[in-house]
DNA sequence: AAATTTCTGATTTACGTACATCAGAAATGG
DNA sequence: CCATTTCTGATGTACGTAAATCAGAAATTT
């Protein structure tokens, strides 16, 4: 069996209210008893139960999620994911709100940020937009002790608890070792394709990409970034004009979420140049362009996953309790025709 | 607030007891009453809060894990994630026992199966030997309402609750795709190294890997498979061979654990050949040698997800609650060097 | 040493569910 | 209609923890 709060007050020869205070730091303990105590806490190796304190505090978890407008598929999904998570709040104990705001902008996202304080938060998660007064808008967070997490994209330097995402410098790296190695040893053009240079995902998508294109396929020429703002028409004239306009472009890298408009101009005028083409995120368009041979690669990132992993170490942290890294690491998957889920 | 059993006995007109006595079924109630209690839960929403109940009952679950024993890395890997899984016990309610059995040897499969009945086990897991006795054992135990839950090797046709692992033919197929791709074009042969055909996810993956081989890179032939048993002496000794004997050989799909053996041999014989490798199993030695260019591409089946996702199916099964699928669906991990944890 | 102030102990209620007991009501048999 | 049998209600205890109250002990101040 393992040890209970009684054991403890046993243990440390002390009454099971001074346990308590001691466990839930309340204030009303001298320091030798706190000493006496945890250190009988530390020799029988208690362990709070969590389900019963939760139950016993009829605790429940307000959750917040900031998200960015934005109407391509992988935020549909991210969306759909977040409302799946608020569908087992019961279950979970969680209270889930969605604030959205307006994508790419800093100063909409620092007073969503700054509007939490004070109300019943138990923690954050955002789809962080990289700028140093975010950064401070989540430092303030995190100094009134309320667990943040960033979603999807990152915010280094700041003291967010943790990042449910991947890692997108080694998903351009990734994308270009396998462009490459696709391409096996053939010289030309490679173009890439993105959505907007501003948002930091993508910049470190390209940054991973361009470095390994550098250093291990000099054979292959990166030609200037098309940004297609994530827009299906945008995208789609971007990419029809460029592969109009040359026939040494042999590889298209497509790293934002644009990939609507992509597939619709390769139909149109790619079709049958034998371009190689690796995109981000899998979705009902990206998908049936893998099958029908359209796009030959997509790195993807499960947004169930890190909806979910983003709830657990919410909670977890809320509860000064640890988690599992490597439950918590959002991996980058790979689809190819044949492994398609 | 979300609804309690005094609501169920409130809207259904009858005592707590008798909610007790349906929820719980046990018997004492007439179908009358017992139909008015459930509409009553229908209506009104109720789910039972399993963290309450798991501490009224002073649940534990005590699962058995059934592994072969093997002296490769996965195999390693599998049982020091069982074991780390062990070290949550007290905090998960579970009392994991490891049951170690002889590989490839289903008649001590089937009384390590067999020996379970009776005892207090709330869930099995197992890796698989297929064979029809071990789909009959498993079956026994499904008929005694343990629920099972297969572990990196699946048993079709079984009554199995879950399988925990990935979908080998698929993983085959991936692995013929990269290798092709990666080859781009050229013409030569393709040795396929296995652990034993007599494992049904080494047989399901040179199924995959050979029928895309077949239909989409005809320029590639297959040389007759080599089976190293998994033993890196034997491997080693058999990938030399092969590489001295012939000069057409350009890639290598290793489907099974003997890593060890191809990468002395690949070291040793292959250098300056330009071989293009595709191996099976993400471990220090296949890590090492993604690194520096000896393997191209690994697939992977993370055994700690692995391990986790049977655990929590095997408790959620238990308390004939469901759960989540996409969670709960082993993915494939495709490594390059560029992508490593 | 008395008067405070600060700790500590003892006890109780609660969270939502499980499970057991016993008395009494309703249905069934004769 | 009475005697059974079968169902239902009322009630209490338990799980491990949180939180509150109040009395009394210990430390501190005056």
């Amino acid at each position: 069996m393992r040890p209970t709060v009684y054991d403890i007050a046993a243990a440390a020869g002390v009454s099971l209210a001074t346990v308590d205070r001691v466990l839930n730091q309340r204030p009303g303990v001298r320091i030798v008893t706190r000493e006496k105590v945890e250190a009988a806490i530390r020799d029988i190796g208690y362990v709070r139960d969590v389900a019963a304190a939760n139950l016993a505090k009829g605790r429940v978890y307000p959750l917040v999620f900031i998200l960015p407008t934005g109407d391509n598929s992988f935020m549909h999904g991210l969306y759909a994911e977040v409302r799946q998570a608020m569908t087992r709040s019961s279950l979970e104990r969680t209270e889930i709100r969605i604030v959205e705001v307006p994508a790419f902008d800093p100063p909409a996202l620092v007073a969503a940020l700054d509007a939490l304080h004070g109300q019943d938060v138990a923690g954050v998660a955002l789809v962080a937009t990289d700028a140093p007064e975010v950064r401070a808008a989540v430092n303030r967070l995190v100094d009134a002790r309320i667990p943040v997490v960033t979603l999807v994209s990152d915010l280094t330097g700041s003291a967010r608890h943790h990042y449910a995402g991947v890692d997108n410098i080694a998903a351009g790296r990734t994308a270009a070792r396998l462009l490459g190695r696709f391409l096996g040893g053939r010289k030309g053009d490679i173009t890439v394709l993105a959505g907007s240079m501003l948002v930091r995902d993508h910049r470190e998508r390209l940054e991973g990409f361009a470095a390994l294109m550098a250093a291990e396929f000099p054979q292959l020429r990166l030609l200037p970034v098309l940004e297609g703002r994530d827009d299906p028409e945008i995208t789609s004239g971007l990419v029809s004009e460029a592969l109009a306009g040359s026939n040494d472009i042999i590889g298209i890298y497509s790293l934002g979420a644009g990939n609507r408009g992509l597939i619709r101009a390769l139909k149109a005028t790619g079709q049958g140049r034998g371009l190689t083409v690796v995109a981000h995120e899998l979705t009902e368009h990206t998908r049936a362009a893998l099958q029908d041979g359209t796009i030959d690669a997509v790195l993807n990132q499960d947004a169930g996953h890190e909806v979910r992993s983003a709830v657990r170490v919410l909670k977890a942290t809320a509860d000064g309790q640890g988690f599992i890294a490597g439950q918590e690491r959002i991996r980058l998957d790979i689809f190819v025709k044949d492994n398609l889920p």
